[in-house]
DNA sequence: CTGAAAGCGCTAACAG
DNA sequence: CTGTTAGCGCTTTCAG
């Protein structure tokens, strides 16, 4: 009843000023070609009024929205039980902050908000999308592409444009060979242009932490897999392949990226190859799980049996006893880059140089040592 | 170069139907007061043409958003340590989502982001904002509703006005005497209203706690509380006193969340009180931490020292050896709540009944017992 | 019940 | 350089 008085418009600034609205609107927006003496007549009006631009008057004009949406998917599992997500988020806020554009959160549980979904990102509220797809069958991507608007993802998607070297594949880090077969194909591309995705080197980590149990002397290495309808897994599986070229197949025990998992997994093995000394889990938290059950059997680590982990995430890495050496992937990091590689793209829309398209990126990772191998 | 295809507008649908803009309008927007067979024509065409209203226009004229902002200031320590952040969006996300609002996420680090933050929040780019105070001293409350926009907070704020007990005091949850003293008055209200939070009722489950630990027969129970510039901890501390009117105060010890200060304490309190036959630690991180120190010390838990914990936090209290006994709060409910505040706030303004004001919440939490006490 | 008309606040040609 | 003039796409009186 009280606070009727609604915010100044270019109108009201304009007039203090004593000029036109045209020419508030370029000293907003830059103030180019605007000699100084209005520029600094405008500026007090706007401040003394306290003027702030009203962003969808803008939007109806501009067609830009300065807005983009972060999609996650099913967020229960993974996404959820660590600090990932949050920190990728974070590095996609500061980068989209850092060029003023907003960031839209969306996310889903299952198919009722595909829809929900597809229809916002086609309804033209949002100049672009960050979408993270973690299962290889998730519909998501596909429906995210049909809407057409410009896209980046964070996790290599799991159809074969995604994996092919050259334009747009990733990016060639330490000569990774072309990675494994494609889960199902990508969907037409509807003029948002090829996929375009952000990951770490799985498969280079993974050869890492291999080579780095090769090194100790060991010879009877196993590996812990992820969920392996997750791309992360099938790729750091095929770097400890790349290493253990010709590994028992029996030291290879699927996991899913749990502790109760790599428990699972941990027990099995000790049942299959008793004379394992080195094991290579999938990430930090099935490692955990395999150190408890190597424990429990009396087993010493790392003398009996070394163990690494990947993702160092902390919360788990640094509590394990003995401390879990891992492999550490830069995820804000990623996440600004997801971030930036989309911004570039919305700027060559507005006409820079349309030939050179953005590519994918790996994220190189590096060994963190503690006392597990 | 080929996609010049510009969504369909309200227009395209009229002339397709064979009606008036005004009228389609009325259909997509519920469509009362339109005969039947119209609204049936409107849709179709609608369906036919794949329109989808043009927010910004809308906007434009309504002055309405279906937009909130959630405001997570500092993401650096606790809250991107553990999953409550990602849970308690997803539960924002959820009620959000049911009401056709969208989700506009701004994160901060410290002040340069603070007048950013206050500018868009004033700027008129969203209806209401959900913003988690974590520190006491934190200025960002206090810019926000300087910005006198509705507003809920997540945690409660360390202000006098939110301490207060009656119409903008938190709903009365198993009597819980009026919490500890303001650390700063409350900014002053423009227009925005009481202030309004939820929480969870760390005083309640702290007392809980500690019951359970004396009902266990425990005579020399400690404390080791968590950073005592968030009101959380000292509510948590009060509880504990609430329970232990007379404890010998050097069983209470700060620490600060973390593992590495729930060890410093735990050693602190061996080395003070060598008779401690009880922890409760204001969270499961810092429980994980005195659990590690009193098995180094070769105590046996819980059979020398019972040990309780706070958040549920799984990935940490189902790991630890032996499991954390602790108190767990419905963390994503919180989320939908203040949601649902926020949104009946805003449905008020648009004229309902602006008598009652909407009220703070605090939430109950359980006592989940596993092994360790 | 339906249509016509008047903007919401801003930007972007186009003149001057 | 600066002002004038059109709308962007939608909702909302106001007539009919």
């Amino acid at each position: 009843m009280s606070e009727t008085a609604s915010r100044p418009t270019l109108e009201a600034v304009a007039a203090r000023a004593g000029v036109s609205r045209a020419t508030v609107s370029r000293v907003v927006n830059g103030g180019d070609g605007v000699r100084e003496p209005l520029v600094e007549r405008v500026r007090r009006a706007v401040e003394e009024l306290g003027y702030v631009p009203n962003q969808a008057a803008r939007s109806l004009v501009t067609k830009r929205h300065d807005a983009v949406a972060v999609v996650i998917a099913e967020p229960e599992t993974r996404v959820f039980a660590d600090p990932f997500f949050a920190l990728q988020l974070r590095g996609i806020s500061k980068e989209l902050t850092a060029h003023d554009n907003q960031l839209v959160l969306l996310l889903t549980e299952g198919r009722d908000d595909h829809a929900r979904v597809a229809r916002y990102l086609a309804g033209g509220h949002v100049d672009g999308a960050l979408v993270f797809s973690l299962h290889l069958d998730d519909p998501l991507p596909g429906l995210i592409r049909g809407a057409g608007i410009p896209t980046v993802f964070g996790g290599r998607p799991g159809w074969s444009d995604a994996t092919l070297p050259g334009a747009s594949g990733p990016a060639a880090v330490e000569g990774i060979p072309a990675t494994a077969p494609a889960a199902y194909p990508a969907p037409a591309a509807s003029g948002a242009g090829p996929t375009v995705y952000v990951d770490s080197d799985n498969r280079g980590g993974a050869r890492e932490a291999v080579r780095h149990l090769v090194g100790l002397g060991r010879t009877r290495i196993a590996h812990i897999t992820g969920a392996l309808d997750q791309t992360s897994a099938v790729d750091r599986l095929d770097g400890f392949r790349d290493v253990m070229r010709d590994a028992d197949p029996r030291l290879i025990v699927e996991g899913d990226f749990t502790p109760a998992g790599g428990e699972r997994a941990m027990r099995e093995l000790l049942d299959r190859c008793p004379d394992v000394d080195a094991v290579f889990a999938a990430n930090d938290l099935s490692a955990s799980g395999a150190l408890r059950v190597l424990r429990e059997q009396g087993r010493r680590v790392p003398e009996d049996v070394a163990v690494i982990g990947f993702d160092d995430m902390l919360i788990v890495a640094e509590q394990t006893d003995p401390p879990l050496t891992t492999v550490r992937q830069d995820i804000e990091e990623m996440g600004r880059l997801m971030a930036r590689l989309l911004l570039r793209r919305l700027d060559r829309r507005t006409g820079h140089d349309p030939a050179e398209a953005p590519t994918s990126v790996v994220t190189p990772t590096t060994l963190v040592r503690r006392a597990s191998a």
